[in-house]
DNA sequence: AATCAAACATGGATGCTATCGACGAGAGAA
DNA sequence: TTCTCTCGTCGATAGCATCCATGTTTGATT
């Protein structure tokens, strides 16, 4: 991890998909260096993968929120943690420090979603939902 | 966006450099006809770019925190909103509902960068802090 | 039902891209 | 020095993205 991976990082940042050659004539390398060095990056565990920005408003989201969860039983913690975060609507789910145990983090497409999402995360704590007003 | 949109989504979220060739054998279409949506979709809005998963830990980040900005006047919560979302361990910021006006979501190399961000937090509002867990 | 236009797919051609292997330069250790 | 490891370049090759011309399908209109 030089100064040159890191400018090659900030690229694919901004455009996963650039070409490695077009990265190459930016930070004075050849395509198939940086080719090299992505692999390694890779390997080594820095670049996880490659992703999408989507417009989700555009897929039919309405409704972003935060839903703080208090567990019953703070054995479970874990166990809901890991299944929860795995629910289509849920972006992010952590375990935090504090009164409530877990945040969630989830987008949906009606009131109704968010509803049905109340109900079924209410097995294991109380949920307290605070809506996303703007980014 | 039809099915076929939908898994070509599908596949590039999973991997943002996919060849349109081998998603066109996935979605049983020539390279050129997937090229063609996948420019629409970025047209139309619904793609807003391509990006990296990172493994953050690998960057040095030790600690991981919501922090909860209660603002002084509400008059100046976007404002703030706009200012605090460029900083650069920022993830994530969040105007929401409830008594707490902002939810920040960042992202840390050492206890010291957190209280920094604390600090320079408080000139908007009282920060309440939650460290991230696990996730 | 017939017709037309728009949207969309295909296939071939072309220039770019990714990646391999061979090779060489430079840094650091024995 | 000499060995070795890392990291670069270059040339070759196979595969890819994209353009254009040509069909095909869809569905709206008359």
């Amino acid at each position: 991890m030089d100064a040159i991976d890191e400018r090659i990082i900030e690229m694919l940042q901004a455009n996963a998909r650039e070409s490695f050659a077009t990265i190459g004539k930016s930070v004075d390398l050849s395509a198939p260096a940086v080719g090299k060095r992505v692999k390694q990056l890779e390997e080594k565990g820095f670049i996880l993968g490659y992703s999408l920005r989507l417009n989700h408003e555009k897929f039919g989201v309405k409704t972003k929120a935060y839903i703080n969860l208090k567990i019953h039983q703070s054995s479970t913690i874990k166990t809901a943690l890991n299944q929860i975060k795995y629910w289509n609507e849920v972006q992010r789910c952590d375990r935090i420090t504090g009164e409530d145990s877990l945040l969630v983090l989830a987008y949906f497409k009606s009131n109704k979603e968010l509803i049905t999402l109340l109900e079924r995360i209410s097995q294991y704590g109380i949920p307290t939902t605070r809506i996303i007003l703007e980014s």
